[in-house]
Formats: structure tokens, C-alpha cells, sequence
DNA sequence: TACCTCAATGTGATTTTATAACATTACATT
DNA sequence: AATGTAATGTTATAAAATCACATTGAGGTA
């Protein structure tokens, strides 16, 4: 565990592009993610809960490879089948995204409703901001119907710059 | 060099989930691709054009490995940098767009004038789609410009199932 | 032409990301 | 306890991408 341990708990911290209660906001991913795999019949085993956990604390794309080191650091086992199959639980069960552009996963903040997600990318500091894109969805699905082309799964990622790091190009 | 190689003149093959005529397709894509170098200054070497080339007969999502291997059978080098300098340099300028979700790429369509592309990708037979999507564009740059974020590139892709495999499916 | 320069290519090695295959453990039901 | 199934552990390997450095080749300049 490093330093960032330590931070866990404070009060703001980024959340995408803008500050936010980290602590609360952490509990609370928590909390609605025991629910959601209680109410779904699902096992929110040790492994998965520490993944989503560490996805958490850091508010950011992580490698699979990332994730692993830090569980290797818990005392999990430290093959990538490990990392992967929990993170692919998570994402079936939309607790957690892929960014495809980054090859890197990430904690889903809205946990409350199941949704199309819409990211942000921040070329320069690697910030990712999670949108609500329901304009989106209905967009590509009024062109997916005109071809009959049935959508199962979205990916929609937008690269550039964040707002902060815009600032400090202008400065 | 396969027997699909006969079959590259024929009139009709699918591009997307339709038919089209792919002789002059191709001929098209790649007097757009020569006419657009030479405005913008821009060598279409060989290899440059035997990887559109590769891109545009099979009108599909190909890997660079994949890519590597037709190079290689064309007495090009055969090491992965081969392929990749080649793809990034027509992803750069329009010619092809990467599909993120396959870790694949595939030849523009759309050779006229420059566009946010948006792919459907059919998880049963392959195919690829590319839609015009001024409009997801738009959807996107509106949410992005309320946060204060910069969009320079866009990743919209649809994965489900294609026109033609649906109708299978139901038979 | 001879020379220079820089972009493009060739090549070997390595890094990063992801999956296959199979043994073992933990949980739920009877 | 016995059984079936889901989850985990572990070894090995596949697939995707990049690094580093040598070589070639196309323009420009003297």
C-alpha cells in the first residue's frame, strides 16, 4: 500500500474533471454495488470487492496490470487471469467500464441506473470523466434501427483536453 | 496471395452490412487516397498503399498482424513496426480508422470529407459498418463543451448484431 | 554530380495486454 | 458427508504494440 492509502478519506478529491467527497462517494459505490449483487444473486467476493475498491481510490483509468500489482500487494494471487475475470465481473454487471481507447478499466459513478456510458479522455493528464449520454444512445440507435442493426454494447470515448489542463496551456 | 485475390474485380461484395460495387470502390479509395497526399504534401509510399490496399479488398476490420502477414507475402518487411508505421500514418490522415474494440483497423469509406466516423460492429459475422454521424458528433461536442472539454478525436462504436445475421438467426 | 539531410523503412528485441488450459478451493444443496 | 457448480490459483502462451538502432531512399544544395 503507498502513500494514497493515507488519502483515502479526505474530503475532495478529483472525481473526472471536477472535485467531489471522495469518502462518501466511495462508501456509497460500495454500498450500491453490495446491493445491486445481492439483489442480482451475485457473489461480491473478496477479490472483486478489493478490485472495485482499488478502482475507487484512484478515480482513474488502471491497467489490468496495475490492478494486479495491487493485488499481489493484498495478498491475492498475482496471475492476470486473477485481475481479469474480476474486472470482467465488473463490467458485466456494470460496476465498473473498459475504456477501450486505453486499454484500462475504471469504476462506474452512477451507480444507481443502468445506462450507456460516455467518457472523456484527457490526452495530457489522463483524466477520465464519465458522462450521462442518454442524447447519445438514442442518436446511435435511431441510425442502428434505420440499418437493422441490433446494439447490445456502446463504446463511446471522446480524447482531448480537460478543462484544467486547458487552463494551464493558456497560463 | 489467396484465391480471394480473383476475386477482387467482381461487382458485388459487402461493404458494411451491404452490397456495392467493389472494383470501382476501391479504385475511388485509392485515387482519393493519391489525390489527398498530394495536396497535403504527403508521401503515399508503397507500403502505405499496399496496406490500404489490404484494407480496402477485404472491407472488413483487420488486425496488424494480419496486415503483417499480407505485407510479408508482398516481399515487404515482415517485423510488427512495418505495419504499424504504415497504419498509423492513414490513420493520421483520414484514409483508415482504427476500431478500438478489435484492436483492428479498417479502410475509410467516406474518402471526400473529413467526419467523426461511428462503426457497428457485428459480434456474430465480423462486419463492420461505417455510419456518417454528424449527428453524434454534435450530441457529443454539446455535452463535452458544457464541461469545458476539448474533443479532438472520437471513439463511437456500436457492437451488437448485423441486419444479416439477425435474419439468420430467426430462420 | 557529389554531398547533405531527413523522412521512411528494415530488423531484432522487448514490453504490454489478454487468454487458454487445467488444477484446486469454496459454496450451496441435498 | 456427497455432489455439483462457481470462483480462484497457477502455468504457459498468445496477441498487440513499442523501443532502439541500422539502413535506405528521395529532395534539396553547393
Amino acid at each position: 500500500m503507498t502513500s494514497k492509502a493515507t488519502t483515502i478519506n479526505t474530503a475532495s478529491q478529483p472525481l473526472g474533471f471536477a472535485q467531489h467527497n471522495h469518502g462518501a462517494c466511495m462508501s456509497e459505490a460500495l454500498a450500491a454495488a453490495e446491493a445491486r449483487c445481492a439483489a442480482g444473486g451475485l457473489r461480491f467476493t473478496p477479490v472483486r470487492r478489493k478490485v472495485l475498491e482499488i478502482l475507487l481510490q484512484d478515480h482513474r483509468a488502471l491497467g489490468a496490470y496495475s490492478i494486479l500489482d495491487r493485488l499481489r500487494e493484498e495478498g491475492f494471487g498475482s496471475q492476470p487471469p486473477v485481475a481479469y475475470r474480476a474486472l470482467d465481473f465488473l463490467v458485466a454487471n456494470g460496476l465498473a467500464h473498459k475504456i477501450e481507447r486505453l486499454n484500462a478499466f475504471i469504476a462506474c459513478v452512477h451507480t444507481h441506473h443502468s445506462h450507456t456510458p460516455a467518457f472523456m479522455i484527457c490526452r495530457l493528464c489522463d483524466a477520465v470523466a464519465e458522462a450521462l449520454s442518454t442524447t447519445a444512445r438514442g442518436v446511435l440507435h435511431d441510425a442502428a434501427h434505420a440499418t437493422g442493426f441490433h446494439i447490445e454494447r456502446t463504446v463511446i470515448e471522446a480524447e482531448g483536453i480537460c478543462p484544467g489542463c486547458t487552463e494551464k496551456a493558456q497560463a
